[in-house]
DNA sequence: GCACAAATTTACGACGGGCGTAAAATTAGC
DNA sequence: GCTAATTTTACGCCCGTCGTAAATTTGTGC
């Protein structure tokens, strides 16, 4: 067998490594039956006999069914406040964001929406999983007025710090939607990116007069 | 060809009468239910059970348990649409929507969310309720997304017009929670009434600079 | 190398929501 | 009253989710 197996080398990790390889390969197998049957059409049981584990073992690893289908998603809560926590000196809130998005769009990132026609396809075919991106940019929408709140100084549930959370959060859904719509009409990466580049200019244009000079740096 | 006697017949209607009276006894039972135990820890089973139908009865006239709980899902859905629609000469979206949430909330209106501490309670305490009122919040913003792209004579697709309604709805979704909350922490209606309408000033005043001008009937 | 302790995987079962189907009860029209 | 249509019911099934305990695998001390 190869001695460095290891993905990220752990030094006391047999156990721990194979727990890995076990998740792996049933996200793996799961990914692969979602995209081609679709997510509703694809039963928790289905997924364990294709990766030869027992059913119970894939809801271990995955306490709901969802997990199995959407990656990232701490990463994708986080990521508007992040860049607002990141943005630079005399830098405003708003134009952290929308920084953020443009850089996303140039470089394609999945987690801004860029994950592909067949993942789109999933997403759209299945209530289940809209629902659950819908949750997701409501956490990732507390977290950014968590994080304004933090760059103003306010409490996190002050009025203001929660309508400018909510106004910027949703440019951001909106433009993600966007991209899914896109991507879903079979438009190749970089047009889509030219595209929502564009109108990423006039939807953040568009909250300039009222927050240009919120939460500098 | 026949009289008119079934398509729209009122006084013809023993069975439609019973069918609506079923549909209410049904209904009447699941909501005192859930306000008692609480959503999630209510069965369809109990619910037939008081009263005194069969489960599939129950799954017949409610598709999804949820409906069950909500109640004037398309009043909601359609709220904002409506206020944009029935705005008055010169006046903008905006000012439309900052209006018609002042009035509702000086009414009291349930659609705006003064629903009661049970019903508040029910909500938060459910994931399943408070995902579907995240849908409903979605589909309010899509209806004043068309509403708004019928005003301004664009697609409904226009970023700008999509923007603008989730902008708009954004603070109609803000200000419905933050209503959910004091109910919650057990203000009393008229107090919440007073505080909202003081931050709805501030949240649309936020707006005033990007959309003053826009959708003017 | 071996045995014991710990953790993981497995099998089994239960519950609840949702859906289809066909029989039984109720109602409308004649 | 009789017949046809609709509503309600009973029954069973699938699926996701959650316990629980047994079986297997792994880490460690001897």
């Amino acid at each position: 067998m190869a001695t460095d197996s290891s993905s990220s080398a752990r030094p006391a990790g047999l156990r721990a490594s194979k727990k890995q390889e076990t998740r792996q390969l049933i996200s793996d197998h799961a990914t692969r039956l979602f995209l081609d049957r679709g997510f509703e059409r694809t039963t928790i049981a289905e997924i364990a006999d294709a990766a030869r584990v027992a059913k119970k073992t894939v809801t271990n690893y995955f306490a709901r069914k969802e997990d199995l289908a959407l990656d990232h998603q701490e990463e994708f809560a986080a990521s508007l406040a992040r860049a607002v926590a990141e943005r630079r000196p005399g830098e405003s809130a708003l134009a952290a964001l929308h920084r953020a998005f443009t850089e996303a769009a140039a470089a394609a990132d999945p987690v801004a929406g860029f994950s592909g026609p067949g993942f789109a396809r999933m997403v759209a075919g299945s209530p289940t999983l809209t629902a659950c991106l819908r949750a997701l940019h409501d956490r990732r929408e507390h977290a950014l007025a968590r994080a304004l709140a933090d760059a103003v100084g306010a409490a996190p549930d002050d009025i203001t710090v929660t309508t400018a959370a909510g106004l910027l959060a949703a440019v951001h859904r909106i433009l993600f939607d966007r991209i899914q719509t896109l991507t879903l009409a079979g438009r190749p990466d970089d047009e889509i990116a030219a595209t929502v580049t564009a109108e990423a200019a006039a939807a953040f244009g568009l909250l300039e007069p009222a927050l240009a000079h919120y939460a500098i740096a």
